[in-house]
RNA sequence: CGCGGGGUGGAGCAGCUAGGUAGCUCGCCGGGCUCAUAACCCGGAGGUCGCAGGUUCGAAUCCUGCCCCCGCAACCA
């Protein structure tokens, strides 16, 4: 009987930097499936990759000095060691980069052009010249740019668009009859009313505005951007053909079982890559499962502070499957969940070291001790069997493993492996082979206690394997076995002997002050390099931002321009939807105005009245928020972001000029 | 009325779709045991399940309103 085949994919990581740990929880966990599903005897096909073109790209390589390819051979390697690093048995490390890809992505997009899918056309729009950028009608605020409060004039951007509108009903349709198609299921409302039902807008498939992509092959001023590229991914990396000649990995894999995504790309993947596969012609994917983020728990993560944690840091300090354990096991499976330097080295000594290592080495130093290292398959028979239970709850772990991994929820797989492992703990406390070992008419008694500790071990460690696979592997290499199938797992008293050979510890505990100097070593290197890299992108990136108000010196009379006045803060309030920004009612002299400052965060409504600070009067009045601001509040800012209102030194009457 | 997620003992979470003893891990306190990585096992304290109404014999669970937190978006003249 043939196996039936299983693909599963992650979303292509940027490479645009080196994946920090939420990224690479992407990948253990699609390992973690792409494992279990080989043993449960599917034909698995794991991919995985990078994406590797933009705009961004470009930019990043010429701060850097080197080609975009050079730059992203570079990230891409990272990646791929990090991959690698964490044991992720990928079958296929897919880059867009690859020749095999670009070539195919470019005929998709001739054909899809022939058929009339793809249409030139122009980014048609109001256009603010100062903020080069296209709104809608919708989005403008009294007929002006919203972000700038200026005229805008209609202007058009040659671009090709996808008419997505030609297949939405299509997809709605099946969506609606393949409930499983999104998965968590409650994202499913979301694309539905927020997109599809809304009415698909036509998508723009092509950029002018940078080269760092693949050509469009019929019109080469234009590149392909990135979504039509980038999903691609998913059938060229199996040898996808849009001439029809697909190789033999396509016809058997495609569709995929599951493409494996965060939950910010759904739209995506559930939307816009169903209906370039309906253009296509090929069949959709059948699951689609967004999950969830893993967030640094102290704070943002910010490289300038250095306290992004990466799997590499992880691993050196706690070991590859304690890290594996961690985003596994610690994931909720639709919320959010966290990660510490504190919660992981918790989680490596109470469940870890003390729970499956202790039991692992307590076990084999009692064989070792009381029968030279090898215990034998219970003689005893036709008895009542004192084990029954227990030699029941371990069996019965392997089904309840199988449900909550089928349901891609791992967490829970994993928590019912540990639970074996507790009570084999347990067990030991019911049996107490220690005492049994005291009396000489017992020895049968203690040889079979030991030898059902040894198989709930074996068990559970080869249930553990698509998750900790070194771990299980260790675990197994002492009690002299191979990693049981999942039959077989279900089954006791599998050999007629075990012997076992001593270990160093799996998880030796680890004490967290003796951490906090390295972790605190972690974040200075972390923070050195963020501020080398940003002094080198510094010189390259400053003169194109800065060139449209290059004004290093201004004369006299320029300055002169600029009115700055004292003003008295009368009233203030917080904007309704918005959280940095406060609304101030202002005197200056006889006249009072209205001001919106962005410093929620720094003041509150109720420490700004009463005071008296330095305001731009004669900046032209500007619409923030709905609210028209007629002056700028003065205030200075450092870089640990602390900010200050610029206040006069002595009591003034408000109205009063500076200069 | 921008979109979405969430508020459950000290911490992190489950339970909510199909109402009926509030569960798990960690931490804390007490006890047991000594094979083991000061580990393991047992017991205990600790919760008005964000607030207020409503439906119901009965609500963490369903309905309504409100408050707060977090993402995204917007935004810092």
């Amino acid at each position: 009987m043939a196996r039936k085949p299983y693909y599963i994919t992650t979303a292509i990581a940027y490479t645009s930097g080196k994946p920090h740990i939420g990224n690479t929880y992407e990948a253990i966990l699609a390992d973690a499936i792409a494992r279990f599903k080989r043993k449960e005897g599917y034909d698995v096909f794991f991919q995985t990759g990078t994406d590797e073109h933009g705009q961004k790209i470009q930019e990043k390589a010429q701060a850097a000095e080197v080609t975009p390819q050079a730059f992203v051979d570079d990230v891409a390697g990272q990646i791929k060691g990090i991959w690698d690093l964490v044991n992720t048995s990928y079958d296929k490390f897919m880059r867009t980069t690859d020749s095999y890809h670009v070539k195919q992505v470019s005929k998709i997009f001739k054909r899809l052009y022939d058929q009339g899918d793809i249409y030139k056309g122009y980014y048609e729009g109001m256009y603010c010249t100062p903020c080069e950028s296209f709104w809608t009608e919708s989005q403008l605020v009294d007929g002006k740019c919203p972000d700038c409060g200026r005229e805008v004039k209609p202007a058009r951007e040659e671009a090709y668009f996808f008419k997505m509108g030609k297949y939405a009903d299509r997809l709605i349709e099946h969506i609606n009859t393949h409930p499983e198609f999104i998965q968590p299921v409650s994202r499913k409302n979301e694309m539905m009313n927020n997109f599809l039902l809304k009415g698909l807008q036509d998508l723009c498939v092509s950029r002018t505005s940078f080269s760092w992509g693949i050509p469009v092959d019929f019109d080469n001023r234009h590149v392909v951007y990135v979504w039509m590229d980038a999903l691609s991914n998913y059938i060229t990396g199996i040898g996808y053909d849009a001439d029809g000649n697909h190789s033999e990995a396509y016809k058997k894999y495609w569709p995929a079982d599951l493409h494996l995504i965060g939950k910010d790309i759904l739209r995506f993947h559930t939307i816009y890559w169903p209906i370039f596969l309906m253009a296509m012609g090929e069949p959709l994917p059948k699951q689609i499962f967004g999950h969830p983020w893993l967030l640094q728990g102290d704070g943002k993560m910010s490289k300038s502070k250095g306290n992004v944690i990466y799997a590499d840091d992880l691993a050196r300090l706690f070991g590859v499957d304690a890290v594996r354990y961690f985003v596994l096991h610690e994931m909720p499976f639709d919320n959010d969940g966290q990660i510490t330097w504190e919660l992981v080295a918790e989680r490596f000594n109470t469940e870890l070291a003390n729970v499956l290592g202790n039991l692992v080495s307590r076990t084999i130093a009692m064989i070792d001790k009381y029968f030279g290292g090898t215990v034998v398959k219970s003689l005893a028979q036709n008895e009542e069997d004192p084990d029954a239970e227990f030699k029941a709850t371990v069996c019965a772990t392997v089904a309840k493993v199988q449900a909550k991994a089928d349901e891609l929820r791992i967490a829970d797989a994993i928590s019912e492996v540990f639970t074996l492992f507790r009570r084999a703990n347990k067990y030991i406390d019911e049996t107490m082979p220690w005492a049994l070992a005291k009396e000489e008419e017992k020895k049968a008694r203690l040889n079979d206690v030991l030898y059902n500790l040894a198989e709930a071990i074996q068990i559970g460690a080869s249930l553990l394997d698509s998750f900790m696979p070194e771990t299980s592997a260790k675990i197994l290499a002492a009690y002299g076995a191979e990693s049981r199938g999942l039959e077989d797992c279900a089954s006791f008293g599998l050999r007629d002997s075990v012997t076992v050979t001593a270990i160093p510890p799996l998880f030796a505990r680890i004490d967290f002050k003796t951490l906090a100097p390295e972790i605190e070593k972690i974040r200075e290197e972390q923070a050195k390099a963020y501020a080398a890299e940003q002094a080198k992108l510094a010189p390259a990136e400053k003169p194109t931002e800065s060139e449209e108000e290059k004004v290093p010196e201004i004369s006299f009379d320029d300055f002169l321009k600029v009115q700055l006045r004292v003003g008295e803060i009368i009233a203030c309030e917080p904007v309704p939807k918005s959280n940095k920004l406060l609304k101030e009612t202002v005197k200056f002299g006889e006249e009072t105005r209205t001001i919106v400052s962005g410093i929620a965060k720094h003041y509150s409504p109720e420490e700004m009245v009463g005071k008296k600070v330095v305001f731009v009067t004669n900046l032209a009045p500007r619409k923030v928020c709905g609210i028209l601001s007629e002056g700028m509040i003065m205030a200075a800012e450092d870089e640990d972001g602390t900010l200050s209102l610029i206040v006069p030194d002595k009591d003034i009457k408000s109205g009063a000029n500076l200069g």
